[in-house]
DNA sequence: CAAAAAACATTTGAATACAAATAATATGAG
DNA sequence: CTCATATTATTTGTATTCAAATGTTTTTTG
């Protein structure tokens, strides 16, 4: 029998691994677009939703409007978006893939979160239980269950229903 | 029953949750201290282990060197910690706490990973099995069982020795 | 309607974070 | 011993991220 301390030592180990595992992901994606994991996950969402107002893309995004700015600018110049200024609000800008965005988009990989979606998916349901469950536990214990994601990805609606261990 | 997209989605939510907390922690702890996240998080390493090099130092922190670097200037012009040119190697440089920095991190909150090591350990050991399977089947999907794990904690050893679900 | 408040995108400034290049020193091969 | 190689810390340049301040435009209030 493992102690509690072991225990616990192998559970922050795996959370790390978990961590530096998308990291690692996302920099080899990188590598393969010459697109950043963020600049890729911004056009990722932007090839369900767009056109879609700067602040929206920013909040799909959990990311803060200013930091959406900076990979937009990056973005532009690779002409991969275009910005426009609303017609009937004209505080508003629209953004939108180019054709050449479209384009490029197609050829990139996913994003870290792909590879878990894909991975989980092969699973039998008992074991996506079993994780289900630990990351329940772990969230209850971070006093995190309000907190809307964020980060890794794009796909929004969080209703929550889940069955206990 | 959930249906087994559901499932998925729901345990992708939770990982988010889970990255997303341990950034609001190390936000919430940087305003109690004017120490960021990963000022403090080098502080604690040097608290254990200083005097030590800075590649060393980066290795801990599995960061690369260029970012403790920059890390480490701005903890000495705080007067936190000092370098020293070693004199056994000339290339070495030494960094170790200042008794000013000894003093701040008495007084600091402990880093994020404190939070969860709390945590955990008030679970009933049947709990902690729970959410080490579920960690170790994400670790396995993700297929860095090899990756020593990094970002979160200095802690190092990890040999690995579990039970299954 | 006019002034105040809110919403929106952006700019500015600071801290990470990495890769690549540099400079200094140490070690190894011949 | 000398030259090539390796190690060590640093500098440089780019990207991400946030908070706070700014400038426009819209909406709300009085």
């Amino acid at each position: 029998m493992m102690s509690k301390r072991k225990k616990v030592a192998d559970i922050i180990d795996n959370i790390r691994r978990v961590f530096q595992a998308v990291h690692e992901y996302s920099k080899k994606a990188e590598k393969k677009t010459g697109l950043t994991g963020p600049q890729l996950w911004a056009m990722k969402i932007l090839a369900d939703t767009a056109p879609i107002k700067v602040s929206q893309l920013a909040k799909s995004m959990y990311l803060h409007p200013a930091t959406v700015v900076g990979i937009l600018d990056r973005l532009e110049v690779k002409g991969l978006i275009a910005r426009t200024r609303s017609k009937g609000d004209r505080r508003v800008v629209e953004i939108d893939l180019t054709n050449l965005g479209r384009e490029i988009l197609e050829r990139a990989p996913e994003v870290a979160q792909g590879l878990l979606v894909a991975g989980l998916e092969t699973l039998p349901n008992k074991d996506l239980v079993c994780i289900a469950d630990g990351l329940s536990q772990l969230v209850k214990i971070l006093g995190v269950q309000e907190i809307p994601p964020g980060l890794l990805l794009t796909t929004e609606g969080h209703e929550s229903n889940r069955e206990s261990c």
